[in-house]
RNA sequence: GCAGCUGUAGCUCAGUUGGUUAGAGCGCCUGACUGUGGAUCAGGAGGUCGGUGGUUCGAGUCCACCCAGCUGUACCA
């Protein structure tokens, strides 16, 4: 039998556990200030409170690790923390302040095709509030998703929070004939293709929303069959970065609008784009463009289409006037996420710098974090309607970002000061000196310090070697002589590495004890404290 | 899932048109060094060449299938 890691998990260590843990403790902080709340769900849910299990079959789909608890029930590891907040909300609901505003951390598990970066158990945070049908509710998810990415080491510039509506892209679906049951199947191929312009480009998604596409391995994925100026216009819509389009602001200010017959409730929504400031330019020109297009096909404005603009121009001004500007939270309407719960606004945190790969390509990470709207998760469980916003961060996406971005420790930590017996029978000897090191509140007081006995067998050197491997910063060594004398070798092993490098010969090797000295027992803290000292600023 | 590429020591890789006992560097272990990691020197362990079958006098090398990995693509609640 061999040891071998199953495919698509990770071994964790020190180092990394390190890392991830003050990266938590970041982001917690963060959330808390939000005011906040922890709350923690187990790993296994029922699978049909998951909300996922395919309908014509009694087996949970694929995608999910599930298994049949002993009464034949379904369970399944959750592949998410929202949907088993929102069984938890729904469980819970009269005992819950609201809205409820919640976070938590954990593990989550998606039984799929596992690749660089992804894995099949990775971790995510989460807040969400629930209860709270207002967009303030979103647009402060925003904020302090931009917040957390800051914290975090993120310089402003190199992160965006991208924002979307679900009822912007309904709109446009209904505008263009997509609405209704029917066209369930063809709306998720347009979504997806949408989904997919910051990897294709315009042309790539073109094909995708008509005929279809082949990729360079000669793999055709099949297309949604819009007609030519249809799907023409879903593409230039949805057009990533579309905060500068063609038309300047003047030009829309300045259209006579009586002259171009503009219907009563579309002119009253353009009239107020022209209350709004310079900087909501974004979604207001979203609109008018969308606007313009429809008009051009003969397509009609909708409802659906302008509550979900308004919306959006209601989020902007809310983080606007909180100091969030354009380089921090933008309007982007090429934002699609969960395409199955979300029902409004949607978010998209993006890392927007980019990083030598290994091949010297430059890497760009992308979403290290996305949210959004599910107003129908929660009332699946109960009568009434519970209106729900949240974000999610893929946690180890993240970390590993901060990595590159050298934000992230990544070495691992010091190890131990180590006392090291010349021999067995001074065993006892060293495991008194050790714990009166531990006693010690000096040495106690600094962070991370620790002590230990070399308990390996063998020579006297395999205790070196050992602090070596650890990466030890002082071993202190104990000999017949030492301990009736009272005293002990102390040895700065950084320090001794250093002057080694110098060294050329064996016999000048044996010659230097390098940078040891001996000292009494009661010196000892203050002579391993000084050396801590010095390496660990 | 589909397509293309790749599998030789723990790691990174060599291995000539098919030809003897398959190599290197790093790492690991042991020793030298009067009681010392890191320097130096000497030695050692470790591979059914991803697996199975085939072609051949002979296969790490050629062929078929399988498995695994990488890349793209699809899916990703």
């Amino acid at each position: 039998m061999s040891a071998r890691l199953p495919r698509g998990f990770a071994d964790r260590g020190p180092a990394e556990l390190a890392a991830t843990r003050d990266m938590l403790d970041t982001i917690r902080k963060v959330y808390e200030r939000y005011g906040f709340e922890a709350v923690e769900t187990p790993a296994f849910e029922y699978t049909d409170a998951l909300g996922k299990f395919l309908p014509d079959q009694d087996r949970p789909n694929e995608g999910v690790f599930s298994l049949q608890d002993d009464d034949e029930q379904w369970l399944s590891l959750r592949y998410d923390l929202t949907a088993p907040l929102a069984r938890y909300v729904a469980e819970n609901f009269d005992r819950l302040p609201k809205p409820y505003r919640s976070y938590r951390a954990g593990w989550v598990f998606r039984n799929e095709k596992p690749g660089p970066g992804r894995f099949r158990q990775f971790m995510q945070f989460d807040a969400d509030t629930v209860g709270s049908g207002s967009v303030a509710a979103d647009a402060e998810i925003c904020m302090m998703a931009a917040d957390t990415l800051e914290a975090l080491g993120i310089a402003r510039g190199d992160y965006v929070i991208k924002v979307n509506n679900r009822k912007v892209l309904d709109g446009v679906m209904e505008a263009i004939g997509l609405a209704g049951d029917a066209n369930a199947g063809r709306r998720l191929t347009v979504l997806r293709a949408i989904d997919k312009l910051d990897r294709l480009g315009v042309e790539g998604v073109r094909l995708l929303l008509g005929p279809g596409r082949k990729d360079e391995s000669g793999d055709f994925t099949k297309g949604a069959g819009l007609d030519e100026n249809i799907a023409d216009l879903v593409a230039t819509l949805f057009r990533p970065g579309q905060g500068s389009p063609q038309i300047p602001w003047d030009s829309i200010k300045n259209i006579p609008l009586a002259h171009v017959g503009w219907a009563e409730r579309e002119r009253s929504f353009i009239q107020d784009l022209e209350f709004i400031e310079s900087n909501y330019l974004t979604v207001d020109m979203f609109g008018f463009v969308t606007w313009d297009l429809l008009r051009k096909n003969q397509l009609e404005w909708n409802d659906t289409l302008e509550t979900g603009i308004r919306e959006l121009i209601e989020i902007s001004r809310l983080v606007e006037k909180a100091g969030f500007a354009r380089d921090r939270i933008r309007i982007d309407p090429s934002v699609v996420r969960g395409l199955e719960y979300y029902t409004g606004p949607v978010f998209e945190a993006e890392l927007t710098f980019e990083i030598p790969g290994d091949d010297g390509k430059p890497v760009r990470f992308g979403s290290v974090g996305g949210g959004g709207r599910y107003d129908g998760l929660v009332s699946r469980f109960r009568g009434e309607k519970v209106p729900a916003t949240g974000f999610s961060i893929g946690v180890s996406r993240l970390a590993a970002a901060l990595q590159k971005l050298g934000k992230l420790a990544s070495a691992e930590p010091a190890g131990p000061v180590v006392v090291v017996p010349r021999t067995a029978a001074l065993a006892p000897h060293c495991m008194r000196l050790v714990q009166r090191l531990r006693d010690d509140e000096a040495l106690r007081a600094l962070p991370g310090f620790a002590a230990e006995m070399y308990l390996g067998g063998g020579s006297f050197k395999g205790g070196l070697r050992y602090a070596d491997k650890r990466r030890c910063v002082v071993a202190i060594m104990i000999g017949e002589s030492e301990a009736e004398a009272g005293k002990a070798v102390v040895k700065d092993l950084i320090e001794g590495a250093e002057q080694a490098k110098a060294i050329e010969t064996n016999a000048e090797y044996r010659a230097q004890r390098l940078a040891q000295f001996e000292a009494a027992e009661a010196e000892l803290p203050a002579a391993i404290r000084e050396i801590l000292a010095r390496h660990t600023v």
